[in-house]
RNA sequence: UGACCCAUAGUGUAAUUGGCAACACGUUUGAUUUUGGUUCAAAAGAGUCUAGGUUCGAAACCUAGUGGGUCAACCA
C-alpha cells in the first residue's frame, strides 16, 4: 500500500497535463516574472455545476501548485440575463468546495470605464466603427466561411463622427438594438469571429451592480481579455469553445496595447446521464421538473451539496478526470466511487430500515429492553461506539426475507438461521400473511448465548441484517434518487429532446422509515452511512418533529448485481 | 462549404518528449469480513483511427485521408 502510494505520488510529480507543461516551461523562461496567477470568471446567470468544479479545480489548483494568486471574478457584462442570487450562490458554492480567492472578489462591470475608454482609443485608431445596421442586417450580410462578408455601409465613418455616436450611445440617445459600436479587422477571414465583431451594444436595462449608470455593454470577446489584462492573468484558461475566439482575444489585447495573457483552452467535462448547459438545468427548474436549482437530483453544486456529496469528494473527482483537449463523457460511476470513498472514511453508521417487515422474537421476554454496543465506524477507532436498544419486536428490511429463496440467498428464509447486526442469532420459525397473502410478520427464535451477535459455539452464519427496534426508534422520511436521465447520452439523441429523456423514476419517496434513535438530533447535512444500504444525509426540509434524510449514494451491492444478469 | 481543434483498453487520463503502452474507474475471480460494504490478491481487456513517409527505432515527427468537435448572437 505505501509502495503504491509513493509511486502515485512520483507520477503526479513527472506527469504534468498540457496546461502544466505550459506553466512549467513559461516559468523555466521567466515569463510573466515566473508568476502564476489565474482567475475563476463565471457569469452569473445561472448556478454552477460539476463541469464549473473542473473549472474551479483547475484554476484554483494550478495558482495552488505554483504557488500563485486566483481570483474570482464576475463577467457580469449582461444585465438582462444576471441576478444577485446567483452571485450569491456562486459565492456560496466556490467557498464550500474549499477555495480561497482572498480580497480578490471582482467584477466585470467594475472596469467598465477603462473598457469604455479603450474603446474610444481604437475608434481613434480607425480600428472600431459605429455601425446603424440592426442584427438582422448585420446577419444577412455576414456571408458564410467560404463567403465573405458584405462590408457595412458605415464601416468608413470618420473618426470624428464614430466618437461623436459612441458617446451618444453611451449618453442614451438611441434605443436598444439600433447601434453597436464594431471592431474593423475583416470582412474576409475564414474565422468568423474575425468578421468585424461587435463590441457594444445598446442595453436599457438594471444591471445588478452599476445600476443605471450604463445602457451600453460590452461583448464578450471584447470584454473577456480586458478583464484578464487588468488583473494581470499570466494564463487564462477557458474550455474549448473559445478556440476559434483566440485570435480576437489577441486581437484586441494587441490593439488596446494592453497587457496580454495567454488564453489556453481544455475540454469541459460532460457526465453521463445528465446534462451540463446551464440553459436546459434553467429549463429543468423554471418547468419545474426538479424542485430547483439544489435538488439533489441535479448536477449542480449546490444539489449535490444537498445530496451529501462533501468537498473532498468533488476535489478528488476533479483531479481524477484530468485536463485534455478531447472531449469527454465522464463516467457517473466514477463520481460516485469518489463519494463512497470519502464516505467510507468519514460516515457515522447507523441502522435505518426502509421498507419495513415485522419480527417477533418468541422466545425473548416480553418487556425486557436491552442497550446493545454497536461500533459507530470501523474504518475509523476514534469515532467510538453507541448503545442500541434492542426487545421482541423489530423491524428488518422486507427484501431481506424470501419465502423459497434460492440457495446463495444468505438472509432470512424460514428455517435459515441469520445474525441481527451486534445482537443475537435468530432463526425464522413462521410467515404470518394477511388475506391478500402478503407477508406481513416473522415469527423468530433467538439464540440467547449469540449477544452481541457473536457465534457462541463457532457456527458459522453467513447473513448479517440490520434491523430497528419497533418501540425505540424514529420516524423519518427517506427521499431516494435515481438517474435523472434515462439514457446516458440525453444530448444525443437525435429525435428526442433532452426533456423527453427525464427519468420518471428519478425520485420516490418513503413517507415511513425507522431509524435507530442515535440520530435524533442529527444536523442538517451531517452526513451517515446507513448500514447494508448506503450513504445518507439530513435534507434541510428536516423539522424538529420529523427528519428527513437524501440517499447519497447507495453502498456498492455485488448481489443485487449478480441477479441482475 | 472555409478555418481552427481533437483521435491511446468499455470510460477517462498518462507514457519523463523518438526507445517496443501505464494508472484510475468499470468488469471478472479468489481471500478476509458481525455491512453481499471496506481491505487484500489476481485476471481479462488497447498494440495507439487509416494509409504512406522520416528514422536503427514512431502512440509521439511529416503528408494525405477518415471520423468527431467548434465557429457564421447586438449570449458567455
Amino acid at each position: 500500500m505505501e509502495n503504491k502510494n509513493e509511486n502515485n505520488l512520483e507520477e503526479s510529480k513527472t506527469s504534468l497535463n498540457f496546461i502544466e507543461q505550459i506553466i512549467e516551461t513559461d516559468l523555466k523562461n521567466g515569463k510573466n516574472e515566473s508568476r502564476v496567477h489565474t482567475r475563476f470568471p463565471p457569469e452569473p446567470n445561472g448556478y454552477l455545476h460539476i463541469g464549473h468544479a473542473k473549472s474551479i479545480c483547475l484554476n484554483f489548483g494550478m495558482a495552488e501548485k505554483y504557488n500563485g494568486l486566483c481570483n474570482l471574478r464576475f463577467d457580469d457584462t449582461n444585465p438582462t440575463k444576471e441576478e444577485v442570487e446567483y452571485v450569491d450562490s456562486i459565492i456560496e458554492d466556490v467557498k464550500w468546495l474549499g477555495f480561497d480567492w482572498g480580497d480578490r472578489l471582482y467584477f466585470a462591470s467594475d472596469y467598465f470605464d477603462q473598457m469604455y475608454d479603450l474603446a474610444v482609443e481604437l475608434i481613434k485608431k480607425e480600428k472600431a466603427y459605429v455601425c446603424d445596421l440592426s442584427a438582422e442586417d448585420v446577419s444577412a450580410m455576414r456571408g458564410t466561411p467560404s463567403q465573405p462578408s458584405q462590408a457595412s455601409p458605415y464601416r468608413n465613418r470618420s473618426i470624428e463622427q464614430n466618437l461623436d455616436l459612441f458617446a451618444r450611445m453611451k449618453a442614451g440617445e438611441f434605443p436598444d438594438g439600433s447601434r453597436t459600436l464594431r471592431a474593423k479587422i475583416s470582412l474576409d477571414s475564414p474565422n468568423m469571429q474575425m468578421r468585424d465583431p461587435a463590441m457594444y451594444r445598446i442595453r436599457h436595462a438594471h444591471h445588478h451592480r452599476t445600476g443605471d449608470k450604463w445602457c451600453i455593454y460590452p461583448m464578450y470577446d471584447w470584454a473577456h481579455g480586458l478583464e484578464d489584462s487588468i488583473e494581470k492573468i499570466t494564463h487564462s484558461l477557458c474550455t474549448l469553445e473559445f478556440e476559434n475566439h483566440r485570435p480576437l482575444y489577441d486581437w484586441y489585447l494587441n490593439e488596446a496595447e494592453v497587457y496580454r495573457p495567454q488564453q489556453i483552452e481544455f475540454a469541459r467535462l460532460n457526465l453521463s446521464y445528465t446534462v451540463m448547459s446551464k440553459r436546459k438545468l434553467l429549463e429543468l427548474v423554471q418547468e419545474k421538473q426538479v424542485s430547483g436549482w439544489d435538488d439533489p437530483r441535479m448536477p449542480t453544486i449546490s444539489g449535490m451539496r444537498r445530496r451529501g456529496y462533501t468537498p473532498e469528494s468533488l476535489r478528488a473527482f476533479s483531479d481524477r478526470i484530468g485536463i485534455a483537449k478531447r472531449n469527454n463523457v465522464i463516467d457517473v460511476a466514477l463520481l460516485e466511487h469518489n463519494v463512497r470513498e470519502d464516505l467510507n472514511k468519514r460516515a457515522k453508521r447507523v441502522m435505518a430500515v426502509v421498507d419495513p417487515l415485522k419480527v417477533t422474537i418468541k422466545n425473548y421476554p416480553v418487556g425486557q429492553v436491552e442497550e446493545l454496543e454497536a461500533v459507530n465506524n470501523p474504518e475509523d477507532e476514534s469515532a467510538g461506539t453507541r448503545m442500541i436498544p434492542f426487545s421482541r419486536e423489530i423491524y428488518i428490511e422486507r427484501e431481506d426475507f424470501m419465502e423459497d429463496a434460492p440457495k446463495k440467498f444468505f438472509r432470512l428464509a424460514p428455517g435459515q438461521e441469520v445474525r441481527l447486526r451486534y445482537a443475537y442469532f435468530i432463526k425464522c420459525d413462521e410467515v404470518v400473511k394477511d388475506s391478500s397473502g402478503k407477508v406481513v410478520e416473522l415469527i423468530c427464535s433467538y439464540d440467547p448465548d449469540s449477544k452481541g451477535g457473536k457465534s457462541p459455539d463457532g457456527r458459522k452464519v453467513k447473513g448479517t441484517l440490520h434491523w430497528v427496534d419497533a418501540h425505540h426508534n424514529i420516524e423519518a422520511q427517506v427521499r431516494v434518487y435515481d438517474r435523472l436521465f434515462t439514457v446516458s447520452d440525453p444530448d444525443g439523441d437525435k429525435e428526442k429532446s433532452y426533456k423527453e429523456l427525464l427519468n420518471p423514476d428519478s425520485l420516490s419517496i418513503i413517507e415511513k422509515a425507522f431509524v435507530e434513535p442515535s440520530v435524533k438530533n442529527a444536523a442538517v447535512l451531517s452526513y451517515f452511512q446507513f448500514e447494508r444500504l448506503g450513504y445518507f444525509t439530513v435534507d434541510k426540509d428536516s423539522t424538529d418533529s420529523k427528519l428527513i434524510f437524501n440517499k447519497t449514494v447507495g453502498l456498492k451491492d455485488s448481489y443485487s448485481k449478480e441477479n441482475k444478469n
